[in-house]
DNA sequence: TTTTTGGTATGATAGCCATCATATGAAAAG
DNA sequence: CTTTTCATATGATGGCTATCATACCAAAAA
């Protein structure tokens, strides 16, 4: 037998994140395979041993690769208000006017959505999972996870987290494009509108 | 002399306007000059006789091309009711949830706001006065145009302003990415939201 | 009608891209 | 140590892209 199975995964894990990169860096279309590979630290010849096509590598971040739903799955405060905090906290600094480029680099939600909207089915209905299961992260609390909030969440409640998930990345969008003061305080006003909803959300 | 100067501006308006809704429909990066061409039924030949190069036409699509500041720009209401009524409308339509085909397809902001964030100085800088004119929009009275509104408002109307922007563009991006009924649920509260706030801001 | 002018078409160039075919080499099993 | 196995590297292919050079041909001016 050839080298282990788990180093296999591990590449192929390093293949994923490195793809992340660069993405979320050029956007999708304008990043090309040996790009990627040459980020992971390798050249095209492994690529289709781990994925069918850029595509499906492209499906896979977007189901995956969202470090602000790794960071709301992290919380562990016992109490409400603690929750509430923590909550607060992640969200606040996602939407910090400073952090704008970090942010953009990092989170696939806010450089990636558009390119998501042009892709297949796959493509797409990754992405929309990933959503979901953002929203999920939103609407949970320390007593449920997020299959169980999603289930047990009025859709009044449902639409209420969705609009607040989709404001917050849309505001990172269009903020991405330009640089002048009036969308600086676009943001600060977005966030701000954001941390309410959070507050009013978690309270009920 | 060979053929007119205004056949020539006629030719050029055509590459533009086929360059917008090619652009749109697949993303810049997906769209090659032959496309574009084709689209205004000519060939690659004479492009380079009225644009220096793709991303100079990106920008120039980006700084004209947006037939939302164009409806707005229409309205003719004398009254603030009718006006405050034309803007409701006008903003109704672009955010109805079964019009985002459509909209995708015909409204630059929606489409092309992520691209533009991947593009060069000019590129970026013919968005950031595109979105600066859809806020002076917003901003306008019957007594006012564009320039005067953005002069005259306070920087905390202009701040919500432009996070109305920010918010029903972002709301459009998301939307696009997604086709389940919790985005089109969000689309919807987002849709009364921004009706809401561009009451408050055509009252006072 | 002839000439001139410049917008457009055709053809070319140089480079890039996704994907595949084959070669290589390292490690695990014997 | 030898053999096997497969992840990865190298090289190739067919196609696409932005841009340029040249050729053509309509129309305006003479």
């Amino acid at each position: 037998m050839p080298l282990s199975a788990e180093h296999k995964e591990r590449t192929r894990a390093r293949i994923l994140a490195a793809a992340g990169r660069v993405f979320r860096r050029q956007g999708y279309a304008a990043t090309a395979v040996d790009a990627v590979m040459a980020e992971a630290g390798l050249t095209r010849g492994g690529f289709y041993a781990h994925f069918p096509s850029k595509e499906a590598l492209f499906a896979e971040v977007l189901a995956h690769d969202h470090g602000l739903i790794r960071m709301l799955a992290a919380r562990r405060a016992r109490s409400s208000a603690g929750w509430r905090r923590q909550t607060r906290r992640i969200l606040g600094d996602w939407l910090a006017p400073d952090h704008l480029g970090p942010v953009r680099e990092g989170c696939s939600f806010a450089a990636l959505t558009a390119d998501a909207a042009r892709g297949g089915p796959e493509v797409r209905r990754a992405w929309g999972l990933a959503f979901e299961r953002l929203v999920g992260e939103l609407l949970r609390t320390p007593a449920t996870d997020v299959d169980q909030a999603l289930a047990m969440a009025s859709s009044e409640r449902r639409a209420l987290a969705a609009q607040l998930a989709a404001n917050a990345i849309g505001m990172l969008v269009v903020a991405a494009a330009g640089e002048d003061g009036l969308l600086r305080t676009a943001q600060a006003v977005t966030r701000a509108a954001v941390l309410e909803q959070i507050d009013r959300l978690l309270a009920s």
